[in-house]
DNA sequence: GTAAGCTTAAGCTTATGGCCACCAC
DNA sequence: TAAGCTTAAGCTTAC
């Protein structure tokens, strides 16, 4: 099927053509006989790179050229500024009735900081699950005006963490805008008919792929496929190494994915040895620039490891790693300068990164209730899937490692020759209900309790089992969010102040009902007591407690016993270690706002940079949200702790003593050279003013103290202030300069 | 004969990922 | 639960 004769604008059509699409792939063709432009749902359970993208496109344009508006749910924010910067290419089509100009995209995640009611001007819009449901929540305007909702990932129902939310959402988008086109990409799983049919959508069932998959199993020194095998040289003593060095020398990358982040970081050392010895002079120089810019970007122990790596054409790949490493890392594997990733389950799903040849190093994962348990299916295909880059290679290979022929006999029929699973709905479970209940009420989804039933019947959940099942949870909900005054009333249920400022918060209301309470009972507040506080709540996520550690942390407790809100006596075994638990997380906040330098933090607790900041992120919307609790029962506190947990979620931001954060709030300023500054003297704003250029650049650095002068408005009074040291016109194009580079970087 | 280098066995340790708010420029 | 790491012992090789 040609991309001309579809029924769209010569606008889109054009743009197509021009990037050298002409021809469908089967399975898009598939969708549009199915009704896709005709505004049909449909569900696509078609293998990733097979072209799921350009069919959300083309249902999007055409809804977008009749008047329409769209929304693209993603499950992750990587995700979501891949199809941001793909859906910003169409700013030269112009398919918007009576008006003559491109297509405008917007993006809302957590991180990408936009007013949600401006977000409403653009034709596309890419969001977040968990910042969909909290557009809902905040019942934002233009909602009501999509006309096409992409989901992508769909599967992810499955999810027990994050399904319950994208199944709510969806339902509520359902009820909202009954007559929206959803268009629902997924992995191919078992039972993709059953949520087909939920979303009343056509199915298309698919595949193909546009590379060739071959799946094998080594064994034996062979690369083992169904009808033919592959001879692996035996040239050192390490399996996969051997099978890596084998794609290099084919011309290929790699992609191996290990069970952990030790053993991803140890294999890319170990391989990296061997690598080193394939590269060119060319590859090694490029090389040595990413190396820079690693330790450019890195505080720790872990860069320097990580620059070893890449200096040999390997890289290792997991949530420990900050954001710009893990860019580096990434983009240097696409431009084919490093040669192998190995990697947590990370870039198993999400980001668009394939190779020639994946290796799946081990196929089991921990599972602290069952030990070591063989991933499911669906799971393995996501990684198997990853082999093949579309017109890039003539084709790709999966490799699972076995140890014995009974094995490798298991590995073939339970991954190669099976079938995904299904996926089950998991909002029946108290946790989810608790929060999905609360928001349903709060946003007049449901009045009464047989309004709440049936929405319930509405959603995934319903549709797979019987509701009757959940009534006693969904009680036992609705009994907590009373207890704790987030509802009122037993016929009507009516959300209270309280019960819409937690549905607003997004926080769990058991967070809610643990703050409430704890800020209630306060007496000593201090920095460790508050913390504590929010490290308590079901939305912060733990720290690990090793077995060495509770006598340490048992005596900070002791030393600090009247500043925590409530201490469990020692005799419950279990309810006391996961204090302790809650206190080491609430520790390792303490360093960060204390300007612990990450080095030793990292150290300390065991964690990667990426991990600091991923807890510091939590937290400070956590303190956030217990600020605007504080302000709500500000009469019924025993003493009034805004004023500092408003302080507190300033400090989380930055990583920053109180003394700071005015230096600290300018942009282009961390917590590192506002700590120099402050140490030389200039503490405030009017210092830096009184100080001048001159000293500052002595500081901080001449660019950076340009930036600063630019950014407090301060540029005029230098250039009258010191007329004949900087030439005005030179100063104010450089400023220009600095201002773009700066702008480009933060987004 | 000795030291270095390698292999093997036993004992110990440790084990994925990542989303969500609001403010204000 | 099991894989990797560490340690120690046992063996081979090189000088």
């Amino acid at each position: 099927m040609k991309i001309e004769s579809l029924d769209l604008p010569d606008d889109v059509i054009r743009f197509y053509l021009d990037s050298g699409i002409e021809e469908l792939y089967p399975p898009q063709a598939e969708a549009i006989e199915k009704g896709l432009i005709e505004g049909n749902n449909l569900l696509a359970a078609i293998p990733t790179a097979s072209g799921k993208t350009l069919l959300a496109e083309l249902a999007m344009l055409k809804a977008i050229s009749k008047g329409g508006k769209a929304l693209y749910i993603v499950p992750l924010r990587a995700l979501a500024s891949e199809k941001f910067d793909r859906f910003r290419s169409f700013s030269s089509v112009s398919v918007k009735p009576g008006e003559n100009r491109g297509l405008r995209v917007g993006i809302s995640t957590g991180d990408f900081e936009s007013r949600d009611e401006w977000l409403g001007s653009n034709d596309i819009i890419v969001a977040t699950s968990e910042k969909t449901d909290s557009l809902l929540r905040n019942e934002t305007s233009w909602m009501q005006e999509i006309t096409t909702i992409v989901v992508d990932e769909v599967h992810l129902l499955d999810s027990a963490n994050r399904g319950p939310t994208l199944e709510v959402t969806l339902t509520k988008l359902m009820k909202l805008n009954p007559n929206c086109q959803i268009i629902a990409l997924s992995a191919t799983v078992g039972n993709a008919y059953e949520v087909a049919d939920w979303l009343k959508a056509k199915l298309v069932l698919s595949e193909w792929r546009p590379t060739s998959l071959r799946e094998g199993v080594y064994y034996g020194g062979n690369i083992n496929f169904h009808g033919s095998q592959k001879l692996i040289d035996p040239r050192t003593n390490d399996d996969a190494v051997n099978i890596l060095l084998d794609t290099l020398e084919e011309g290929g990358q790699c992609l191996v994915f290990e069970s952990s982040r030790k053993n991803s970081v140890s294999f890319a050392k170990r391989a990296g040895a061997k690598v080193s010895e394939t590269l060119d002079k060319l590859t090694r120089n490029a090389l040595d620039e990413l190396v820079e810019q690693i330790i450019e970007n890195g505080e720790t122990e872990a860069a320097n490891e990580l620059a070893k790596c890449v200096r040999n054409g390997t890289a290792f790949h997991h949530a420990g790693l900050n954001s710009a490493h893990r860019r580096i890392v990434e983009d240097g594997f696409r431009s084919n300068k490093i040669k192998v990733i190995s990697s947590t389950p990370t870039l198993a799903a999400g980001l668009n990164l394939p190779a020639r040849r994946v290796i799946i190093r081990s196929y089991r994962r921990y599972d602290p209730n069952y030990g070591m348990q063989p991933i499911p299916v669906l799971d393995y295909k996501q990684m198997a899937g990853r082999a093949g880059r579309p017109h890039l290679d003539p084709y790709g290979e999966s490799v699972l490692i076995a140890k014995s022929y009974d094995e490798m006999a298991g590995l073939f029929d339970n991954y190669i020759d099976s079938d995904a699973e299904d996926i089950w709905s998991k909002l029946g479970s108290e946790n989810a209900l608790r929060t999905h209940i609360l928001s349903t009420i709060v946003n007049g989804f449901a009045t009464t309790r047989d309004g709440l039933l049936e929405f319930i019947e509405a959603t995934f959940f319903a549709h797979q089992n019987d509701t009757w099942g959940i009534m006693d949870v969904v009680d036992e909900c609705l009994d907590f969010l009373r207890d704790n005054k987030m509802l009122e009333g037993d016929e009507a249920l009516l959300p209270t102040a309280l019960g819409r400022l937690v549905s607003t918060l997004y926080i769990d209301p058991l967070s809610g009902a643990y703050m409430v309470d704890g800020l209630k009972k306060i007496k000593n507040p201090t920095t460790i007591g508050l913390l504590h506080l929010i490290c308590k709540t079901p939305d912060m996520r733990q720290l690990y407690l090793r077995s060495n550690e509770s006598e340490i942390i048992n005596d900070i407790v002791m030393a600090h016993s009247d500043e925590f809100v409530e201490i469990p006596p020692r005799s419950k075994e279990m309810e006391y270690e996961w204090f302790l638990a809650e206190v080491k997380t609430a520790l390792l906040l303490q360093d960060w706002v204390d300007e612990k330098p990450l080095d030793p933090i990292t150290e300390k607790f065991n964690v990667g940079e990426g991990d600091v900041h991923a807890f510091a992120d939590i937290a400070e919307w956590l303190m956030h949200s217990m600020s605007r609790l504080a302000g709500l029962i500000a009469p019924e506190m025993s003493t009034d702790v805004s004023n500092q947990t408003a302080l507190l979620e300033k400090r989380i931001h930055y990583g920053a003593s109180p003394e700071l954060i005015e230096l600290v709030s300018i942009r282009g300023i961390g917590r590192v050279r506002a700590r120099k500054l402050y140490d030389n003297g200039i503490k405030t704003t009017d210092s830096i003013k009184e100080a001048g250029l001159e000293r500052v650049s002595e500081l901080i650095g001449p660019k950076t103290a340009l930036k600063l002068f630019n950014e407090i408005g301060l540029h005029l009074d230098i250039r009258s202030e010191e007329p004949g040291k900087v030439n005005s016109q030179t100063m104010s194009s450089l400023m220009e300069n600095e201002q773009s580079t700066f702008s480009d970087f933060e987004k």
